[in-house]
DNA sequence: GTTTGTGAAACGATTCACAGCT
DNA sequence: AGCTGTGAATCGTTTCACAAAC
């Protein structure tokens, strides 16, 4: 399949294809195009694609409980292992099958059952300290829902996700036509 | 507030700050800073946060119901006003005191009862089809869940959102340190 | 003395365009 | 003839640094 090909189905274009691929190697061949079983599978061993990782949800609330349920994520390879939060109406219950730890004890549960990545969904102001804690259990990659930034040392890789900064840039483009 | 904290406050720097602002006007004043509830409201004007929208979802799976549910986006302005689904399982029944409707009657429903924006929760086969037909009924911004590059025409504004992209980033992170 | 607003410089990312391989 | 891989050119964004305003 040629980078033109690949390009029109990622919504993208040629060049752009070719150059990012061109970081890591060179996978096609001239006149050709690219192999594409062949280059799926390189790509996913340089996404680190090629294990399961095991995840911790902290926050059993509206977007927590929805992760858990959403199947896409296992599909994918990412084992949602463990659930936690602070409220005690939640503690000792359940969210789909999986059983609400108290997040008080999370040093507890991830030093005996380490996880490789955490999904925080708590309210922006207990954000920065649940990160604090995964990071001492040495949780080394985060998910972060909450509408805070936060600040955790270099060798932790951080993903921020804010639904309604999504809404609001829509309404900033609405808002200027 | 000078720019320095706002910048220690957003996660990025003074310059940053003041460049960003400028764009849009001259807010603050030398040796002073920024007049903060002042700038706040005129950044809300600026937005276009000073009104309610109206969002229609399309598909009430598992992340379309934990949005319904989420009250994050009523709070901040976004009122879901209506849900829809193809699973004649659920069309007619209700999800958090929202009824589904008959995905198949989308234009019947914001012909009679516009929205400002369209949420896409569907699988990513459907998704292109579900956008067309949002647009065909006059929505001007999308917020697309499904993994799937949408095309839109020049006038509509689009966000996408996709979960499992942010934990295979992550887990690129992870594979490379 | 402090801090903004902004040209200019530096940087990074995208696009161009073509030599070189199949 | 077709398509990659990649330097060079272009474009957009971030950072620098300082005159002007308070």
């Amino acid at each position: 399949m040629s980078s033109e090909s690949l390009a029109t189905r990622g919504g993208t274009t040629s060049a752009q294809v070719r150059k990012d691929l061109s970081f890591f190697g060179s996978f096609g061949k001239r006149g050709l195009g690219y192999p594409v079983a062949d280059l799926a599978g390189k790509l996913r061993d340089i996404l680190g694609l090629n294990r399961r990782y095991r995840l911790a949800v902290v926050g059993a609330g509206k977007i927590g409980s929805a992760l858990v349920r959403y199947r896409g994520f296992r599909q994918r390879g990412f084992d949602i292992v463990v659930m936690f939060d602070s409220d005690p109406a939640k503690v000792g219950g359940e969210v789909e099958g999986m059983p609400v730890r108290d997040a008080e004890r999370i040093e507890d549960y991830l030093t005996a059952d380490p996880v490789d990545m955490g999904v925080i969904v708590v309210p922006g102001d207990q954000a920065q300290r649940v990160a604090d804690r995964l990071v001492g259990c040495g949780v080394k990659a985060i998910l972060n829902f909450a509408p805070a930034p936060l600040a955790v040392p270099d060798d932790v890789a951080l993903k921020n996700v804010n639904l309604a900064l999504e809404l609001e840039a829509l309404s900033f483009a609405l808002a200027n036509r």
